[in-house]
DNA sequence: CTTCAACGATCAATATTTTCATTTTCTTCG
DNA sequence: CGAAGAAAATGAAAATATTGATCGTTGAAG
C-alpha cells in the first residue's frame, strides 16, 4: 500500500509519516505543490493526504489535476480550515474524506483504511481479477469457476499482492505484513519461498501469476 | 484477569479468594513477606491485594520493591490501621487505593474493578475495538450489534489479547496470565489450543481475529 | 437430592507452517 | 558465451496448530 502525504509542514509531515509507516504502508512525502504534482504525475498512489494550504498553490487545484488526469488515486483532505464550505468544495471536486486538524493518528489510520477499503473492494465483498474471484467474506476463492481453498497464510500473501497489483512488492514487505514484524532480518526467507510456492501450485489454472523479481520480491502478472 | 492476595490471616484469605474467584478471576496467594517477594518477581499481576501488617515484613517494603522493579500491577493496600498517616504513605508509595479493614467483599470487588479499569482501559467500562464492544462491567460482548456469551477462560483470553493490542502473547505469558501459576513447562498447550478455538468460533462475525504465530503465541489482528 | 447442561481438559486425527537439503534459475562479469 | 555466485524453487521431513470427539466436574434448575 503506498501513500502520499502533501504537507508542508515539516513536523506534521514527521508525524504521520512515522504512524503511517508503523501501519506498514510504503510512505513519500511532498511538501510543495510543483513536487507532489510530479509525483502524481509519475507514481500511482492508494491514497493522497492532501493538505489544502500549501506554499505554492492550493492543494484544491491538485486534486482538479488529478481528476483531470484521470487518475483514480483516493484522496482525503488534510487541512486547518475546517469551514463546511471547504470541506463541500473539497468533497465535490472528488475528495474521499475530509479530516480537520488537528486530529489523532488513529483517527488518520482509520480514514485511510476506510479509503482504501473502498477503492480496493468497491465496498462490495467481491474481488475480480483476471479469471480469479475471491469472496472477502467467506474467504473463498474461485479459478475458473472451479472452487479453490487456500489456506491462512497463501490467503493473506494473495491479498497483499492483489492490494498491490502490478506493483513490485519487496520481500520484506512480505514479511512484514503476513508474518508481523517479529521476523528476523537476518532470517533467510525460506517460509515466504515456501509459501509462494504452494500458492502457484493452487494458482496454475489462474490467468494472474506471482511473478519472483530476482534480488527484490513478488509482483502479480495480469494475463 | 488475575489477582494476588497478601495476606496472613487463613480465614480472612479464604473468605477473598472465593470472593474473588466467584468473580471469575484467576486468584493467587502468598501467606508471608517471603512468598509474596517470590511471586511478584516471578510473575504479573493485574491487581495486588497487599495487607501490610505480615508476620516477616512491612508491607509497605514490598510496594517500595515492586516501584523499584518498574512493575505496574495495580496495588490495593488492604490494612487493619486505619491511620491517615499509613495511607497516606501508601498511596505516596505507589498504591492505587487504600482499603481498610473490616470491609464488605462487595467494596473490595468495586475497588478492585476500578483500579483494573483505571490501568487498563484509561477508566473505560466500555471498550471498543473493531466491531467488538466490550462492557467490562457486565462483561457482556456485542459483535456487530449482536450479543454474544464467553464464559470464564474465554473472556480471560479475549481480555488478554485486547490488553496486548496489537503486540505478540506468548503462549506462556497467555497461560500463566489465564490459568495461573500451576502450569507445567512439559506441558503441551493443548487447553490453549481448546479455548482459542471456542473463543474464534463465538467471534467469527468480528472483525479482529485471534492469529497464530507460529511456535511463539497469539496476536489480535483488526480488520 | 437428582438431573442436566455448560465447562474445561485431554487425546487423536488432520492440517498448516517452517525447515532443510538439493536443484534450478538468474545475474554478473571476465 | 560461459563460469561463478547469489537468489529462488522444489520436495520432503519436522514442528506446530487446529479441530472434533470424549469425558470427568461443576454448578444451576427442578
Amino acid at each position: 500500500m503506498k501513500i502520499l502525504i502533501v504537507e508542508d509542514e515539516q513536523e506534521m509531515l514527521n508525524n504521520m509519516r512515522q504512524s503511517l509507516e508503523q501501519e506498514l504502508y510504503i510512505v513519500e512525502a511532498a511538501s510543495n505543490f510543483k513536487s507532489a504534482t510530479e509525483k502524481i504525475g509519475v507514481y500511482d498512489y492508494d491514497c493522497i493526504l492532501l493538505d489544502i494550504g500549501l506554499p505554492d498553490g492550493d492543494g484544491l487545484e491538485l486534486l482538479k489535476y488529478l481528476k483531470k488526469q484521470g487518475k483514480d488515486d483516493g484522496v482525503i483532505i488534510v487541512s486547518a480550515k475546517d469551514s463546511l464550505d471547504d470541506r463541500l468544495k473539497g468533497l465535490d471536486l472528488g475528495a474521499d474524506d475530509y479530516l480537520p486538524k488537528p486530529f489523532h493518528m488513529a483517527e488518520l489510520n482509520a480514514r485511510i483504511k476506510a479509503v482504501l477499503r473502498r477503492r480496493n473492494f468497491d465496498g462490495n465483498t467481491l474481488v475480480e481479477i483476471g479469471n480469479v474471484l475471491i469472496d472477502t467474506e467467506s474467504r473463498i476463492i474461485k479459478i475458473a469457476d472451479e472452487k479453490i481453498i487456500l489456506n491462512r497464510k497463501e490467503y493473506s500473501i494473495l491479498m497483499y499482492l492483489i492490494a498491490n497489483k502490478t506493483r513490485l512488492v519487496t520481500k520484506t514487505a512480505l514479511a512484514e505484513h503476513v508474518w508481523g514484524d517479529h521476523i528476523d532480518q537476518t532470517d533467510s526467507f525460506d517460509f515466504i519461498y515456501s509459501q509462494i510456492k504452494n500458492l502457484r501450485k493452487k494458482m496454475d489454472k489462474a490467468t494472474i501469476t506471482v511473478e519472483a523479481v530476482y534480488g527484490v520480491g513478488y509482483k502479480l502478472e495480469v494475463e
